[in-house]
DNA sequence: TTATTAGGTTTATATTATAAACTACTTTAC
DNA sequence: GTAAAGTAGTTTATAATATAAACCTAATAA
């Protein structure tokens, strides 16, 4: 009756992230701190996990002697979203088919 | 930016539990058993939980000589389901304000 | 040169979810 | 009538997650 929701996404500021990486080119980590209103430990853990699930690409750099980690939604964590508000359909619109 | 997701409704299965019990006038443990596919040890504590919070009503009678379990959605629940969902679309809509 | 800030990561703790074990009966089969 | 199996759950223990606190390294400011 109910599909599984990718428990991956089906966390606050996971979800959080990738809503705001699927509608930018890529994001700094400050910035995604920022939308999210998240603390930054909170945050790399989190990153950490979708890069390991290959839902985004972290790249380290440099910026200004800083350093500057930012984030890239990947084709399947595109795909992982899509997939993931198609399943959550079923729990929000009860009656509907 | 994003809006709290009711950690009470951001559950897979109590999410599932709630989906149920909207659409009908009440339910009993083993019909939402069956349609959210739980073990009965998650669904009771998990029951429990939404009673607690007065998102459900939780009636226990006897039928046949066996216990027996009714729920049925509160208005505070409805309001809770229909707040969750208005909240969630930030999430799942990128791009629309 | 020590104090503060930037930009994080790692580790520890608190919270949740889930599964396993248990309770309290009832029915069926011997 | 009593042992075995089934119904309908609850409680407890364990595993998984989320969050916060502490820490790290280097850069800048005082």
């Amino acid at each position: 009756m109910f599909k599984e929701l990718d428990p991956l996404l089906h966390s606050q500021l996971r979800l959080s992230i990738i809503s705001v990486l699927i509608s930018v080119k890529d994001a700094e980590f400050s910035f995604i701190r920022e939308k999210t209103e998240s603390t930054a430990g909170n945050l790399s853990v989190q990153l950490t996990k979708l890069a390991e699930a290959g839902y985004i690409d972290v790249k380290k750099s440099f910026r200004d002697n800083y350093p500057l980690t930012t984030c890239k939604i990947t084709k399947k964590g595109i795909q992982a979203f899509e997939n993931y508000v198609e399943n959550l359909k079923q729990y929000i619109q009860p009656g509907k088919k």
